[in-house]
DNA sequence: TTTTAATATTGCAATATTACGATAAAGATG
DNA sequence: CATCTTTATCGTAATATTGCAATATTAAAA
């Protein structure tokens, strides 16, 4: 009906997705990699690097911060967002667990 | 609008982003994790496997397919599906590249 | 050849996402 | 205080996603 089932997944499975989900859109790849670039807390200056008008922007900034993948700290009357280090290296090494779980199948149908 | 204009970003934010939303929904996270926990190719099995009805797990392998990170092979009357290794592990890559590119802020604002 | 089994496709309804103009909010600056 | 700057929120249109019943497809089995 265009509401995904939740309910019946497990709640590993659930966040694993969330996560995915909010990197599911080449603007917020884009953010995120400007972030890991620059490697500090950056103000105004996403806007900029994006080809969005600013209320998308901050559309999808929200997106990236309830995901838990980015922080916004309030400074003066502009906001600084960084990578949430934390979560970060933390949803880092649940993708590198589901990727390395396979084990290369030598015979396949 | 609605439509996500990718004509405007790089490929390879397209490319991490479109492998990030096929992994963006639980049951495809259930579906990957299923074939990575057998470890072989899988036929009947998936749809049982899941709590959704079969014409929407099709889809959901479609999606998977789509994007390259699964394979079915026709076997008999039925399908089998694997986990595509090549292009797993590529995408393994990219995303170890892009989570461990990041390196611990010890001064933020 | 009819039936059965497994999977895909179609069509549709409900909901979510994407994008942006307009506007609001909140602090800085003159 | 008035204004500017920066960011968020609202409202809305266009499009995409999710889910499933009904149906089609394909090959095995009887």
């Amino acid at each position: 009906m265009g509401a995904s089932k939740t309910d019946f997944f497990s709640a590993d499975q659930n966040e694993l997705a969330a996560i995915a989900k909010a990197l599911g859109h080449p603007a917020r790849i884009a953010i995120i990699q400007h972030l890991l670039k620059v490697n500090s807390c950056v103000c105004n200056s996403i806007v900029d690097e994006l080809p969005l008008a600013q209320p998308t922007v901050s559309q999808h900034l929200r997106e990236l911060k309830q995901a838990g993948l980015i922080q916004g700290t309030v400074e003066g009357n502009s906001i600084c967002y960084c990578i949430n280090g934390e979560t970060w290296n933390k949803f880092g090494e649940l993708f590198k667990t589901l990727f390395a779980s396979y084990k290369q199948i030598t015979k396949c149908c």
